[in-house]
DNA sequence: AAGACAGACAACCGCGACCGG
DNA sequence: ACCGGTCGCGGTTGTCTGTCT
């Protein structure tokens, strides 16, 4: 296993890095910045690949780089994030200011052997699978309904309704243009999530109120973090293929809340593969404390099958079942 | 005190995407 | 269209450190 083709040219040092390194570094950046990674070893005098340094600068010596434990919130909002996007740690990261992918990846994977180390009488073997498994493992080959046309729909879809304008079309009118896009949202438009104290029901239905759609996450996450509510995320789930339901977790009551509605509890609880998978199940909500799953937090995010047309009806309704935590299930019900 | 063990963290590796020639 | 260079990402491994026995 040869080193990187800009490793190749010289003899570059491997392993831990030194305080001169570092500083040789940082001095380099701060004055020059990283235009090519490749070219910042030579010219910082440092004997790294510029893959290694480009590492470094983004896990370590990043200015902006949050340090110390995980808070609370933070771990909520990546479980709930990996829940939904999977192992995509980039992606995770980007809704967590000042934390690295790295990072985030090193502190699943340990929570993960923390589980793994639990004795296994608890819960079923799924007590040892991160939430929602199979989006984490399979978000390169989901097996869905979707053609890879559908999926690159999808992605437009997705990414420009969450969290960025322009907001999702509703179906205000059925009068339609032209060239105007179609009154409602598109069949395979596998879900959406939005803060619904922004979306009233009688006014959300207006584009101006539309804009107003905002990152769910965002909103229970950056009072906690202290972050402007004004961040802009980006799109919390683009290439996502996976339908949601609208459901009234109520009706499940408190054991419904570590199980899927079919009844599965652990193994379906614990992959989105199954029809409505919860995706948090009853041990890990345990673990993270039952007052962070309140309905406080996820009381605002409103989902809706894909099947449905979003009207000014139904997305009354939708809203006020909108309650309890995110249930949420691959599009199987097609 | 010393060794074993586990957790946390840092860094490397391989692959795929992207881009310019 | 092809190719090589570069970058970004996720998986994995290595190392350090604290705790337990």
């Amino acid at each position: 296993m040869g080193h990187h083709t800009c490793c190749n040219q010289q003899k570059v040092k491997r392993g831990l890095w030194s305080p001169e390194e570092d500083e040789k570094l940082i001095r380099y950046i701060t004055t020059h910045g990283y235009g090519c990674w490749s070219e910042v070893p030579e010219k910082a005098g440092l004997q790294r690949c510029g893959k290694s340094c480009r590492l470094r600068w983004i896990n370590y010596l990043r200015p902006d780089i949050r340090r110390g434990r995980f808070t609370a919130e933070e771990e909520k909002l990546i479980i709930s994030l990996h829940a939904i996007v999977g192992n995509r740690w980039a992606h995770i990261a980007s809704h967590l200011p000042g934390r690295t992918d790295n990072e985030i990846k090193n502190y699943w994977n340990s929570w993960i052997k923390k589980k793994i180390r639990k004795p296994a009488s608890t819960t079923m073997t799924s007590s040892v699978s991160p939430p929602c498994s199979t989006a984490a493992s399979d978000h390169g080959h989901l097996q869905t309904p979707f053609s890879v046309a559908d999926h690159h729909q999808l992605d437009a879809i997705i990414n420009q309704s969450l969290a960025l304008p322009p907001a999702p079309k509703l179906a205000t009118t059925t009068t339609g243009g032209q060239d105007s896009p179609p009154a409602t949202l598109p069949p395979l438009c596998p879900f959406f999530m939005f803060d619904t104290t922004s979306v009233s029901p009688t006014s959300s239905l207006s584009p101006p109120a539309a804009h107003q759609l905002q990152h769910p996450f965002l909103t229970f996450t950056t009072a906690a973090m202290d972050m402007p509510t004004s961040y802009q995320l980006p799109p919390l789930v683009d290439g996502m293929s996976m339908g949601m339901a609208a459901l009234d977790c109520s009706s499940l009551g408190e054991e419904g809340r570590g199980h899927d509605h079919d009844g599965n509890n652990g193994q379906a609880a614990a992959g989105m593969s199954n029809s409505g998978g919860c995706c948090y199940e009853q041990q890990e909500e345990e673990q993270l404390g039952h007052e962070q799953w309140d309905d406080e937090s996820a009381q605002h995010l409103l989902m809706w099958d894909d099947d449905q047309d979003l009207t000014p009806s139904n997305l009354e309704v939708m809203q006020s079942g909108a309650h309890s935590l995110l249930f949420m299930g691959p599009n199987d019900h097609a």
